[in-house]
DNA sequence: TTTCCGCTTGTGGATCACCACAATGGCCGA
DNA sequence: TCGGCCATTGTGGTGATCCACAAGCGGAAA
């Protein structure tokens, strides 16, 4: 089952078609877009899916998209395909952060299966990515002093050393205390201890 | 200052000798080698540097050689250089984990501070490792019970409830818990919670 | 102006964590 | 066999945590 998508960007109508019917036959859902401005229209940040780019297209050149898709912040995986590729070209798209570089002609089956490898580590990121942003709006939800008051726990401070750092009493740093953990999700200081020290 | 030390396999003496000079200009300690067999020979696993590999060589090549350290478990940085590379060669060396991979003529400055730049990186590396190596040491000095009352401290149980999940009394946990603390290193759990949790 | 929210503090009691002092029994290597 | 390490438990006391019940103050929004 994957619910996953391939968007695949070529100016090639011929291997548009045999791409989107190759993935289709394979169970995975395609959409194919003529050129890097089309998919860019389309394109929303934030969606999944995995995206097979062309290099050589007319317009914006299939480099010029990941290196604007890579400013928007987007993370999608991306596998370059290419007729013409030259050694320092795939280096440095590796090294940006591309997923694979391909030269044509290519093995279908070994294509798709590096699509479906490349969608899976996709859903896994989005997950993760899914964690982090409910971390940190849970964050945000914290008043000053409870993030201050989160901080010195984190330090492993006692509330009586607390209190003292921040200038005010014992029972105080308790209610801020039990408001964070509540807000945070966690019954214990372990606990929060573990959710903000995993990531990263 | 750079402790650093680059290592050189190509078997041309004069490429060999251009770079050992350039990276000694540089403040780079060079030691150079005429083939990957002797490379292999001197190499000690663990030892640190940043390796600058030809890849058509007589006798092992260097991709082969890279592929070798892989299996060793060997980490180093490693930068291919290449007169005659392609596409499929750069991109499966790179997903492999080389660090790059330049074409012959390179320039000069750049491939200096690509080492110089691998060689902090590899520093970062190995002062993680050697974290990572003495979390493990410590925790190879925990007794079974200490280990299985750290799992439940972790797990933000009280001592009541650990004592209840071992069957023993309260007073050999917080015996076990005190001697792992010491063990481990820390003088709470939430310290304790951050180091198993921040590695991963 | 009233209300809501955040920050603040107090009291007192039930638990809990931590530690010093003390002791028993088992296993293993010197 | 003796010493050392490990696991176990007890007693008693100090300090910390957690929480319910209560309440005053100031700023911002309605």
């Amino acid at each position: 089952m994957n619910t996953g998508v391939v968007y695949i960007v070529d100016d090639d109508e011929a291997i548009r078609d045999a791409l989107g019917w190759l993935f289709q036959s394979r169970g995975v859902n395609a959409e194919c877009f003529v050129s890097a401005e089309d998919f860019l229209a389309a394109w929303t940040i934030g969606s999944s899916g995995c995206l097979v780019l062309d290099i050589r297209m007319e317009g914006m050149t299939g480099l010029e998209l990941f290196d604007r898709l890579c400013e928007m912040g987007a993370k999608l995986p991306v596998i370059f395909l290419t007729g013409h590729g030259d050694v320092p070209m795939a280096v440095s798209a590796l090294k940006k952060g591309a997923r694979d570089f391909v030269e044509k002609p290519f093995n279908d089956n070994d294509l798709v299966d590096k699509v479906i490898e490349a969608l899976a580590w996709e859903a896994e990121r989005m997950a993760s990515d899914a964690d982090a942003a409910s971390l940190a709006q849970r964050l945000g939800n914290l008043t000053l002093r409870e993030r201050q008051v989160m901080e010195k726990v984190l330090a492993g401070k006692l509330n009586k050393v607390i209190a003292d750092d921040l200038g005010i009493t014992m029972r105080t740093v308790e209610v801020h205390r039990a408001h964070l953990f509540e807000k945070m999700g966690v019954k214990t200081a372990v606990e929060l201890a573990q959710l903000l020290s995993q990531r990263r």
